[in-house]
DNA sequence: ATTATCTATAGATCTATAGATAATGC
DNA sequence: ATTATCTATAGATCTATAGATAATGC
């Protein structure tokens, strides 16, 4: 059964969007076409009309993912006034982030497996990184624009560490005392 | 063919060795059990000899990984005298350990894909940042044993997050950036 | 006799493709 | 006629197990 063009714009999309969920919580590796298809209320065989390869589609889902957290670090920085830069960290540095990695950022939930994947996927990665980065040095206080930038990758690094870690302790205390801790640090 | 009782020891703890070197590479699930066997010199068969999953033999290679981490850091630490944590900054935030996964950090290696696997292998995880954590709080400075825990767990996080970030990252300028900013800004 | 390892394979995946089907859009 | 999707399947994995083999260790 055929549908409009229309309608199988609207279906690849809704894969991209499916599949950016379903990465960031299972990984890359961890869901198989067949499911990703599934979830987007499709069959696997259709997948390929779509998109040439599984790591073609993940690098489509990583752009997205990153266009969402992008859409919303700048929401956040220009809505919060003076406070935008701590309540953008404290909203990334979070136990919400943490527990909802699916609709989380694609630095913390797949940042540790990108090098293994092809170059659209890293290149996807390395986009993220500049225009998050961008947007904090455009937030965070400093003399020159290159010292505003270094504090804005190592803020990063400390942002995308604390969820990894938190991630991975079995501890529910330990994986809040890492947030916390975080957080005061980078907004010191 | 079957080999002595020490023999096999010796094979169960290579079987380790490598698998810490090879899913710290590839990811856990990234590399397969006869994979694993061949590079210890074993034929797959034999695996289930030796560890009762794969998921079990995951555990244990974390925990090889976090001992060898362990004793490394200790070392450094001992031997540096004042400049001691500065110089494990340094070294842990640094181009060689960026491009060496399979002898680095498995926090920084495997710490993304830890919570979706079995307990025991998130438990490895959680002895693991506590061990490292404490001998970074006694290396660093503060008022208070638990400010220096606190100090402690963010400088972790941002040490872990610069590896995640330079190693997703295509471009070496950008990864070199991340860790340069990174190192300057914990060492601060 | 016990057991560490080997060969062989079952059963369940997973990516990708081939060909059929049926609705769109010229 | 074109094409978006479906069914079916090829071919390559991957984990785990069963049974055979051969050397150790009582």
């Amino acid at each position: 059964m055929r549908v409009s063009r229309e309608q199988a714009a609207r279906n690849r999309a809704r894969i991209i969007e499916q599949a950016a969920v379903l990465f960031r919580e299972h990984g890359i590796d961890g869901i198989g076409v067949a499911d990703l298809m599934k979830s987007a209320g499709l069959t696997h065989g259709g997948f390929y009309g779509h998109f040439a390869s599984k790591d073609d589609l993940a690098a489509c889902a990583c752009e997205h993912a990153f266009a969402q957290s992008q859409a919303r670090w700048s929401k956040l920085l220009a809505e919060a006034g003076d406070d935008a830069l701590p309540s953008l960290i404290a909203s990334y540095v979070s136990t919400r982030h943490r527990d909802h990695p699916g609709r989380g950022c694609a630095l913390a939930a797949l940042g540790g497996e990108a090098h293994r994947h092809a170059p659209p996927l890293r290149q996807a990665f390395e986009r993220g990184v500049r225009s998050l980065a961008d947007l904090l040095a455009r937030a965070l206080p400093g003399r020159s624009a290159q010292a505003r930038r270094r504090r804005a990758l190592a803020t990063l690094s400390g942002m995308v560490g604390a969820i990894v870690l938190a991630r991975a302790v079995e501890d529910r205390a330990l994986s809040d005392e890492i947030l916390e801790a975080t957080d005061a640090a980078l907004t010191r």
